[in-house]
DNA sequence: ATGTGC
């Protein structure tokens, strides 16, 4: 941020009661509403942009206190953090105590990534490129993707995630799923985070938490989704860290494919009745609080945190289980286009989650957790690298990294000057996007992202991760 | 984020 920009923001902060100082030395941006402790810390890049919204929307999370008991002990932002439609800024980590925040978590629950490496070079890939494309586009746009479930193998899913899915597959294949694969698929389990499985202690069925509506439940399922979800191929364009990059199977020159999506309709659902349910739980003649962000707290509500989290749970496992079929598919068609491709998983891991950690819930709004050792996939734009880095589990950033490189420019922005900008401009120039709508890939151009290396520089800079791979973009699918 | 919206 230039100095400038920079007061003018604190300026604007500080008529808003907040009082923000600029540690010139770790560009860290600390927020106090008090003489005490600071609320939230930033971790940015030199001369970063950063919107005040975006502060102003951590600095209200990092104060919800539910009256009956409660606290959010720590918060922080991700280099790539940036305003949230919710009221939350994505890029927000917080820890609570005594209480969960549903719409902290918002309506895209476990929203993730998946990154998958395939023994292919890229100029055998775009050999066939057209006929690849023409077989994916009528998956993932036109239906013609076979992911037939009956209850039970729904219910698994809903309850166990991938292994639980999985299971009742192998008792009762449906649709093209074979029990070799199936197997394939249980095998590779543990590079799922969790195993793609929330479990929890449950007292409600999945089936009180997700309505019947088979829309909702299944019509999602295998499907992309829209705003910054995608499907893409890339070139592994330069392995950093050979060790590493050895032993999860990465080699420079190959092609991989990463694939971001979440929950769909179910998170959306579930996340949009928990936020109104936090909202209904407030004691009558109780002030709301300013930042209309409602906790629920353990000593006033517990069984509405335990019915949250297991809520929050069975979305998350149809988000684990909804990659893992964007995934299928595309090994499906890489082996019926090139033959016997092996396509090996990486990593499948969610930036969108509550998870039990230490003495509370750790929240993370469009931020990963990036313990020690642990493979984090960041996403830059359909025009830049993407890189997979791994965790260092440093406790000064509650074990997190960024998620991306960040919108610089809303979706909304982009809808209304966009198509009048050239394709230089949106930084489109070289891009192969596929997308049934093209204002799609205005809103998701280059141009609307911030510059991804600095993001990545600063948290390696600060110990929060170290770089394996860098990926670069080849062929897009956008929703 | 969502077959979106002021």
């Amino acid at each position: 941020m230039q100095p400038k920009n920079l007061k003018r923001l604190l300026q604007a902060l500080a008529r808003q009661g907040l009082d923000v100082s600029y540690n010139n030395k770790t560009y860290s941006i600390r927020l106090s509403n008090t003489s005490d402790a600071p609320v939230a810390e930033v971790l940015l890049p030199q001369g970063f942009p950063v919107e005040a919204k975006a502060l102003k929307q951590l600095a209200n999370l990092a104060n919800v206190r539910h009256p009956a008991g409660g606290c959010v002990c720590r918060a922080y932002a991700t280099p790539d953090f940036h305003p949230g439609d919710g009221g939350i800024a994505i890029g927000s980590v917080i820890e609570t105590i005594g209480q969960v925040i549903p719409s902290a978590v918002g309506s895209d629950i476990n929203c993730g990534m998946r990154l998958h490496v395939a023994n292919l070079t890229i100029d055998q890939f775009l050999a066939k490129r057209n006929q690849f494309v023409e077989r994916m586009k009528g998956d993932y746009f036109f239906g013609t993707r076979d992911v037939t479930m009956n209850a039970r193998t729904m219910h698994a899913l809903f309850q166990y995630g991938v292994p639980g899915w999985v299971d009742a597959m192998l008792d009762e294949p449906t649709g093209s799923f074979v029990k070799s694969d199936l197997n394939e698929l249980l095998a590779e389990g543990d590079l799922i985070f969790l195993n793609g499985s929330m479990e929890g202690d449950w007292k409600l069925a999945p089936e009180e938490l997700v309505p019947e509506n088979g829309l909702v439940r299944d019509g999602g399922l295998a499907t992309i989704g829209s705003g910054n979800h995608f499907v893409e191929i890339q070139r592994v364009e330069r392995v950093e860290n050979r060790a590493l990059a050895h032993e999860w199977g990465i080699k420079e020159g190959q092609i991989a494919f990463m694939i971001h999506s979440g929950s769909r309709n179910v998170g959306k659902y579930i996340g949009g009745m928990w936020r109104d349910k936090a909202k209904a739980s407030w004691e009558k003649g109780l002030k709301y609080p300013d930042s209309h962000i409602f906790p629920l707290s353990v000593h006033s509500h517990p069984e509405l945190v335990t019915q949250y989290l297991q809520a929050e749970a069975t979305a998350a496992n149809y988000g684990f289980v909804n990659r893992l079929l964007l995934a299928e598919l595309l090994r499906l068609r890489l082996r019926e286009v090139y033959g016997d491709v092996e396509a090996p998983l990486v990593y499948d891991l969610p930036h969108n989650i509550t998870l039990r950690e230490g003495a509370g819930w750790v929240t993370r709004k469009g931020a990963c957790p990036a313990y020690e050792g642990q493979p984090v996939i960041i996403p830059g734009s359909m025009g830049t690298p993407s890189y997979l880095v791994v965790g260092k589990g440093n406790p000064a950033f509650c074990a997190s990294a960024s998620h991306g490189a960040g919108r610089v420019l809303s979706r909304f922005d982009l809808t209304r000057k966009g198509a009048s900008q050239s394709e230089e401009a949106l930084g489109l120039t070289g891009v192969d996007c596929i997308t049934l709508r093209e204002e799609r890939r205005i809103e998701e151009a280059p141009a609307a992202y911030k510059p991804i290396q600095p993001v990545i520089d600063v948290q390696v800079q600060a110990d929060m991760v170290g770089v394996v791979a860098r990926l670069s973009p080849v062929l897009t699918f956008k929703g």
